[in-house]
DNA sequence: AAAACTCCTCTTTTT
DNA sequence: GAGGAGTTTT
């Protein structure tokens, strides 16, 4: 990025924004619109016009990625390094603050922050505990997600009454798993956010002196803001007003992970007297871009609207193939890029490939691959994720925390050290009598007749390891993770990849303080892949938020992909899908391209597939139709009857097939006996659980 | 406690 | 159709 001039590149709207720097300000900024730009000026300008001091300057952003763009454009406005600031995830800031002064809300300084997948581990813990089906857990999970999302604590939610859907069993797991955690002096992510709410709520005098710590704040991506972020902000904001708030209704598409676009919608009367400011003019897309999507995203309701325009001519119009299967989408996309290529007129990284579910990359993959086109996949399983980083992060926290279960649980007997499920149950049992973490039921243990000497032997070492771990002191986490590796013997039994991950992590964790490194490896998801490299990038709608290319790919515009299937008819979950659809068309600056498959296997079906409703709403004089239309098959639609025919005579019903019940929705046949007029079938409902079922008397149809 | 087998699931997922 | 998790086997 060149070096950007305070003030002069601004455009009128922008300037607008920029000046306005005392009360509420809502910016509704299109898509390349140019919103960070609006931010890191606005940051810069009360640096320098305002001699604000940076630190005191509150900037939320929902990505570390885009923290780090933010930082970097912001030094460049100031020709100076930033040494303390506080831009970051809302996330990141509230551990920052809860750090400092948790001790307030009765944890400790040391709490461990849990991930997706420490809270799911304990859920299922909970769940066996319980006797409940334990693959309930992923919905338990959401569920709890949304629950504290809302700022509905367990005590709140015993109390709620009706109002969030309350649900005895969801109650005790949810208070159970909140004991759990503070027991384990553990936060989850929702947690960070909740407990600095509940902190400021019961501690006006923190609240007071963060207000008057941060006098100014500013957030991105603001339709992304769940109701309890919300609610944080707004207490911060409370008492000076001077917030500023940036973001697009027409880009919120995380709304399943509870963000709540009404926030936006909201704002004006939460800051009565709030100035908005549009930023209409696009500085990205060609205006043939521009009116389809400005179409497509028109058909949504409850939206604040706009139209974006450009100077940037019309450009080339958008294109739309329509394919026989998904092979030849991929190869289509393969030999477009190809050609362009070829004509010099693109290189690979201008290109992108979005896609709406992760298994549609496969067949691009392979496509690409056929063609010898270099290609990285975004996303996807993140660094942090990884089986043999999480062990090792977890027993750094373990050291860091010995209160920490999770992470006990999750290395006790990784690598394997012969204490297995048995002896695990009978420490969680002494664990729970005595009303103690599992660590210090370890120690005590040794003394304990009950347990077999052998184990203790091996109890013993386990427990000496943590120790002297946890009383050496290092020099950097590189130190303390290069001494767990080694003391433990984890890479021994790994391949290649894995030990090169670990190195990975060490080589990050060098010169860093070990709270920071564990922190931050919580709290970061995916480590920024993007290398410089010269390769298209495939990545999800989702993904693809944010960033933008010359050239733009949407893959997959059928019904049942784009909008998914999951989202059928629920009109919100079909706006959804329209804006996400929306923000992929927007990341295009010169090129769009669209396609669809006619034929397509989704988990080992091949399923015919109808082309996206939302195809319907493009304005066709701004576009380019190529529909590679399927020579009619001679002999199909006979053969396929005929072959429903056979299947029909044979039981229709088997075991593994998904049939949908009038009541109970859709299952999975289990079993099945008897045959005929009596055949009956046992069938496992999600959230529901087995039903055995008479066919003759059940409404089922397969599907 | 490892190995073998079976069963289940299969959207998106910035933190 | 594949990968992960849970269960049973040795």
């Amino acid at each position: 990025m060149s070096k950007e001039n305070l003030m002069h590149d601004l455009n009128p709207q922008q300037n607008e924004a920029l000046k306005h720097t005392e009360g509420p300000l809502l910016v509704l900024a299109g898509a390349g619109s140019g919103k960070t730009r609006v931010i890191t000026h606005k940051y810069a300008h009360f640096v320098k016009a305002h001699k604000t001091l940076p630190e005191s300057i509150l900037t939320v952003t929902f990505t570390n990625k885009a923290a780090n763009e933010m930082k970097e454009r912001i030094n460049n406005l100031l020709g100076r390094e930033l040494k303390q600031s506080w831009i970051g995830t809302l996330h990141s800031q509230c551990c920052r603050i809860l750090r400092k002064e948790i001790k307030s809300l009765g944890y400790s300084q040391q709490f461990s922050i849990y991930d997706e997948d420490d809270r799911c581990s304990l859920i299922r813990h909970i769940l066996k505990e319980f006797k409940i089906y334990e693959a309930l857990y992923k919905g338990v999970s959401t569920r709890i997600n949304f629950l504290k999302a809302s700022l509905v604590g367990p005590e709140d939610f015993l109390s709620s009454g009706d109002g969030f859907g309350f649900d005895e069993k969801l109650a005790k797991i949810y208070v159970r798993y909140q004991d759990e955690l503070k027991r384990s002096d553990a936060l989850d992510f929702d947690d960070l956010i909740m407990l600095t709410v509940r902190l400021f709520k019961t501690h006006p005098e923190i609240l007071k002196k963060y207000q008057s710590l941060f006098p100014r704040i500013l957030v991105d991506e603001f339709q992304d803001l769940n109701y309890a972020q919300y609610q944080l902000i707004r207490m911060l904001a409370k008492a000076h007003k001077n917030i500023c708030a940036v973001g697009d209704d027409d880009q919120s598409i995380y709304k399943f992970r509870g963000a709540d676009v009404r926030n936006i919608l909201n704002f004006e009367k939460d800051f009565p007297g709030a100035k908005v400011v549009r930023l209409e003019r696009n500085y990205r897309s060609t205006q043939n871009i521009l009116d389809v999507s400005n179409a497509v995203i028109a058909m949504n309701p409850n939206r604040k609207a706009k139209k974006l325009w450009t100077d940037k001519g019309r450009g080339e119009k958008v294109h739309f193939c329509w394919l026989n299967n998904e092979e030849e989408e991929a190869r289509h996309i393969a030999k477009i890029i190809k050609e362009l290529y070829l004509k010099e007129a693109f290189s690979f990284r201008d290109v992108g490939i979005l896609y709406r579910v992760n298994l549609q990359s496969r067949a691009i993959e392979d496509g690409l691959r056929e063609m010898g086109l270099p290609y990285q996949v975004v996303g996807g399983i993140s660094f942090y994720q990884r089986k043999e980083i999480k062990d090792i992060i977890a027993y750094a926290r373990l050291i860091l925390n010995h209160g920490d279960n999770v992470s006990l649980r999750r290395v006790i007997n990784c690598p394997p050290r012969g204490i297995g499920a048995a002896t695990l149950s009978k420490i969680e049992n002494e664990a729970k009598k005595k009303a103690v973490c599992l660590y210090d039921t370890l120690k005590a243990c040794m003394k304990n007749n009950g347990i077999v000497v052998s184990t203790r032997e091996k109890i013993g070492g386990f427990v000496n390891l943590i120790e002297k771990l946890s009383s050496a002191s290092f020099e950097s986490a590189s130190d303390l993770l290069k001494a767990i590796i080694d003391k433990t013997d984890y890479a021994s039994t790994l391949d290649e990849e894995k030990k090169q991950n670990l190195d990975e992590l060490i080589a990050s964790a060098e010169g860093k303080d070990i709270r920071d490194f564990v922190d931050r490896a919580s709290l970061l998801t995916n480590m920024d892949e993007s290398t410089g490299e010269n390769r298209i990038s495939l990545m999800t709608l989702h993904n693809a938020k944010g960033l933008e290319f010359p050239v733009v790919f949407v893959a997959g515009l059928e019904e049942g992909i784009l909008p998914y299937f999951k989202a059928n008819e629920n009109e919100d979950e079909i706006s959804e899908e329209r804006r996400l659809f929306y923000v992929g068309m927007t990341r295009a600056k010169d090129l769009l391209l669209l396609t669809g498959a006619r034929r397509r296997r989704l988990y080992s079906r091949i399923q015919d597939q109808e082309p996206s409703r939302f195809l319907r709403d493009m304005p066709k004089s701004y576009c380019q139709w190529i529909e590679k239309v399927a020579e009619p098959h001679p002999f199909r639609g006979r053969t396929d009857k005929k072959k429903t025919e056979v299947k029909k005579v044979k039981p229709l019903f088997a075991s593994g097939c998904r049939v949908k019940h009038p009541v109970w929705g859709i299952g999975v046949i289990r079993d099945c006996y008897g045959d005929g007029e009596d055949q009956k079938v046992m069938v496992n409902f999600p959230n529901i659980g087995l039903k055995r079922l008479s066919l003759k008397l059940a409404n089922l149809t397969k599907i």
